[in-house]
This record gives C-alpha cells, structure tokens and sequence, in this order.
DNA sequence: TTGTATGCGTTATCAT
DNA sequence: ATGATAACGCATACAA
C-alpha cells in the first residue's frame, strides 16, 4: 500500500507538504504541487478513507436504514427505487453508504450505536417501523437524519404526497360516474392513517357517503389480504363499483378474486392501486393508480441529509413533500 | 464521545488494560476485567470501527458491486433477494455492507480502487457487466471476491444452476405433449449462453428439433421487447406450441401480446418464465417457472467471501452451484 | 512556501 | 497481571 510517506520520500518533500498538495491547500507552490500529484498518480496512491476518517472526524459515510421486519424490505419496488435513487445521488456528492441494521455478529446494538460504531455522518431512515423507541433514540440523537414518509419533531422528512394523491384518485373516478367506492387500506401507519384521512375527506367534500364496511383493512404488498377483503366487499348485498387497494401489488389478489367471481375489469368493477410501480403498466389492462415519485424522493433524502451534514450551522429542519402522477391506466369505466 | 481512554481513567488502570479487558485478553485478571466492563457499559461506551480498522488493517466492512448499467440493479426482485439475504448473512457474521460504484463525487476511481479506498476487507460483485475491465481488475487484485453467474479462473463463485433449471423446463413440457419450443432469450451473458445451450441439449436429447426461428433474443426484464419477440413468433407460418420467455417478468409483456391475439394461456398457448419470484405465483394462471435460489445465492456468497477473508491460507476458491426448484404453475397445457 | 510536531482511537509488543 | 510506548495513515496548527 502506497501512502502519503512513500510519496513524500519519493518527491523529496514532506508529508505535511504531500497531503496539502493532495487536497489543493493554497500554500503550496504550483509546481511542487503539480509534481506531486503526479508522482502521486504514478506510484498509485490511493488515500485511505478510514484514516482520513479517524483525523477529521467525518467518515463521508452515510448509514441507511431499511428495516425489513414491517414487511417493507428493500425487495419492494418503491423501496428499492428510493435505495438506488439515494445511493446514486450520494456517491455522486462523494458519499458512501452502508446498511445500518440491529445486531451485528456477536454485538448487539441498537440503530444509534451501530451508526456510531461506524462513523455515520447522518442516517437516511426508511420502511421502519416509527413507533419503535430505538428509531426515536437514533432521531434524537446527534447524528443527522432524515426519516421518508415520517416526520418527528424538529427533523427533516421527505413525504410522499399521500393526501393529494388520493384526493386526486378520489376525484378521477368521481368523474367518471362513480359514487360507491371501497377502501381497502393497509395497516396501520401514518401512511395509512393519511390516506383513509383523505379519503374520507374527499369523499365528503363530494357529497360522497361512504359505509363503514367500504373500508377494509389488509395488509401492504400482500395480495392474499387484499383478495380476502375484496370477496367481502363482493358479499355485500350493495357492491361497491369501484375499489381502491393499498398498492398495485396487492390489487393483483383483489384482481385473482374478481375473475373467480366472473367480474371482468373494468366492465364490472372498477379499481385503483397505489405506487404506480412499472408492473402496474405492464399488465393489461393498465391499472389506474398514483404513482409516488420515488427516484425523487431518494434524491432529495440525500441531498437534504448531507446538506444538513455539510452545515450544520445555517441547517433548518424541514419537510419536503414529493409531489407523484396520476396515470390514468384503463381498470376505471365511465359509469352511469 | 466516550473513549478507552475516559474508561481507563474512570477505573484507574492503564489504555492498554481497558482495550485487552473489553477483547476479552487471557492475560487480565477476571475481576478487572469484569470490572472494567461494567464500567464500559455504565459509560456508554462504543468501540470506533474506523480506529480499529486503521490499526488492525480490517474493516470489518464488504462492498457489494451491484452495477446499475446492465439493467439488472437492485430494483429486479431476483437481486434485491440477493443483496437482502447477503446483508442479513453478512451482518450475522459481524460484518456491514458498503456499496461500490464507479466515481464517488470528485474523484475518479474505478471498483477496485473505490474498494481499496473503503479498506473492503472483500467484495461481493453480482449484477455487473463481467466483461468489463474494471471487473477483471478487482477480480484479479488481491481483495477477495466472490461473483455471482459468472465464474473468473481461480476465484469463488456462485452459480445458479441455469443450465439444470432450463432443462428441468424443457423436460417438464415435453412430457405434457409438446414438441414446437420457441425460446425467447436474453442479451448475451454468460447466464443466456447457458441457458440456450441447455435448451438445445435437453431438446436434442428428446429428439425434438428446434427451427432457428424459434429462437428469439429479447432483453432481460424488458416486457416491451419480449412482446415484440412474440409478435414475431406468432407471424411465423407454424407456430409453436410453447414459448420460453427469459424471466418472469418478460413474460408479462408476452402476455399482453397473446392476449391482443385473442390467444388465451394455456388453452391456446403454453408458456414458462424463469425466475419464479413472487409475482408469477399471484398472477392467475399462475405462471410455471423455474425458481432461483436467489436467497441461498446471497448467503452462500458472504459466507464463502467471509471464510475467505478470515482464512486466507487454508482458502481454495470454489464454484457453487445453488439449485432451484421447478414451479408448475398452470400455463402449460396438456396437449395430444 | 515548506516543514515539524501532534493527535485522532485503537491494538500490539515488550517491559515491568 | 498490568503498563509504557509505538504505530496505523492522515491533516492541521504552528513554527521556520
């Protein structure tokens, strides 16, 4: 391995004088610097990021945080697009990140020590599960964060626009003739909550009245729950015409029970998914839903994260909502 | 931030004792030591990867290369299962992840170099584009590597076995009657020419004689070209009974072609995947496929890169070959 | 403009 | 059984 000694001894100069050159210091004479860095590159230098890390006290290392127990791994294409989309855009501000997660081989830490232990300048948090007190404990600690679809107190967020795309989900097949619509909504979340909220409202603001038993519970990405929750939507004795499932994915269950039932899509029942995720537009018909601009959500996680890394002085905490896209798909008939 | 250096002065004994006591030295007296853990906890105490690593030259740290640019990122499920299961596998082992790419801000640096700059203690490449240069430069630098699909001389790898789930595929319809296979491929990889290699062998070796227009290239997860593969199928004067699409995925994009046709699967045409990941078996009829082992593929891969790096004398590189398993799914009709 | 000295937190060697 | 000391590679305050 080639340090900052070796080229100092090959260029006749010191190591004060090599690392200064390396980093474009303004006291250096030009040529001495230029022949330098050219030694430098000759010899193969590479700086060792951990020694650097371990003077300066920054690790250009950001910790990410997808924890797979609510189900929301990084296997899910809205998760696994906001990952790419943070990596891409950290290593492009000349950062590198690394999964934090519980318990590492023999010692077990929470989620603030296994940042610490690794000299996370911030952490980027996703798919947990918010409620969970070890979550909380790395959000207020000292190290920077930026949660996606949460916000705490007093930290930055990046949200989806979960309330304006329902709104806009409600209003489109409103417009298309529809007055009995069915929810079936996750678990439990603040996603949920903010979804069913804008349902609801929407709903009513339209002069929509919706039963108590048009609103059925399921669970995230599991087609099963959601097929379940449509064949009791389809025993009532007034169907609703069009259903609104948590997420493309889990319209896939609800899709396998209608054509059990002979319910041809759109002709029969209208539905919606949510995520707009690129299968939603493969399948035939395309499905009506509301994609979350997940690639942007990404991006600006990481921007905003190492923003607040890079001046922590003049940082404010802020919420940043990203906006998503109705498309249009076919599975909503113009009715009535 | 606290230190051994805080612990050695809160229990009056000297840095080299707390560091010995808390690595759990032979040469400590049992009551200090237990003492000076205590003290540790009560303090909060955190070890510091980055100085460990600087002075023991481990990182305790593995990079995974998951190249974005042959359209096989993190976002296709077969390697987001691989990335899950090589970070559950690796962190169960003490180990985090770190994510190598090309070009981390300013600097320039190519996968080994990005590798060698994060002190990698090895690095896990799936996804990547094995022809390119910069590959083989890691793959022959002296970090240890473990690839995925492809095998490099003298280096550990892990297969899936293509060419035994091919065949599996191809036996599996024949004995259902059929005798016109079309194969729609993907781009030339390694994993393709095994793949079709093994289509033609089981075909041969069945006595089943496949026309050169039967075989057709497409792109990997690209519905859109596989749609057009089959198009172009269905135009041919003798039709195949069958198609082979070059995963799960693609087979969706054959699907809305058929269905534009008036073709209904499998009455009129059967059809196999490959991949088997969770989707194909929600889908009605549920797809039959051939399932990678993408989970066993992730672990099997840190556990023979971590073997290798705390073993590095008694180390030989082997080839895995991770077996799948054939799901029947109900696209395949029984036919004369 | 360049060099000297020091320390970041840790572990390892060698005395004691 | 414990401690003093050096070293890992680098960056910086300060001296020259």
């Amino acid at each position: 391995m080639v340090t900052i000694t070796d080229i100092a001894k090959a260029c006749g100069v010191s190591r004060a004088t090599v690392s200064k050159a390396l980093n474009g210091a303004p006291d250096i004479a030009p040529t001495t610097a230029e022949r330098i860095r050219d030694r430098a590159k000759e010899l193969g230098y590479l700086p060792n990021a951990t020694a650097r890390a371990l003077k300066v006290g920054r690790s250009y290392n950001i910790g990410v945080l997808f924890s797979d127990a609510t189900g929301g791994g990084i296997s899910h294409e809205y998760f696994s697009q906001i990952l790419e989309s943070v990596k891409r855009e950290s290593e492009r501000l000349g950062y590198d990140i690394t999964f934090i997660g519980k318990d590492l081989g023999a010692m077990q830490m929470d989620y603030y020590e296994h940042a610490k232990y690794r000299n996370c300048d911030g952490v980027v948090i996703a798919s947990a599960d918010f409620t969970d007190p070890v979550i909380a404990r790395l959000v207020n600690s000292e190290i920077p964060t930026v949660t996606l679809d949460y916000t705490f107190d007093s930290r930055t967020s990046i949200l989806s626009d979960n309330v304006r795309g329902m709104e806009a989900l409600v209003r489109f097949v409103y417009e298309r003739g529809h007055r009995k619509l069915a929810f079936i909504h996750g678990e439990s979340t603040s996603v949920t909550q903010k979804r069913i909220a804008s349902f609801k409202k929407t709903c009513a603001s339209l002069g929509i009245s919706v039963p108590a038993e048009y609103i059925r519970p399921a669970v995230f990405h599991d087609p099963r729950s959601s097929g379940l929750a449509t064949r009791a939507l389809l025993e009532l004795p007034e169907r609703p015409t069009c259903i609104f499932y948590p997420d493309d994915l889990s319209f896939l269950g609800g899709m396998s029970e209608l054509e059990r039932h002979g319910i041809s899509i759109p002709k029969d029942m209208s539905v919606v998914g949510y995520d707009g995720i690129p299968l939603s537009q493969i399948l035939r018909p395309r499905l009506t839903t509301y994609r979350q601009g997940a690639a942007r959500m990404g991006s600006e996680a990481a921007r905003l994260l190492i923003e607040q890394i890079e001046h922590p002085d003049t940082w404010l905490p802020q919420s940043i909502t990203v906006e998503g896209e109705l498309l249009e798909g076919s599975t909503v008939q113009t009715i009535g």
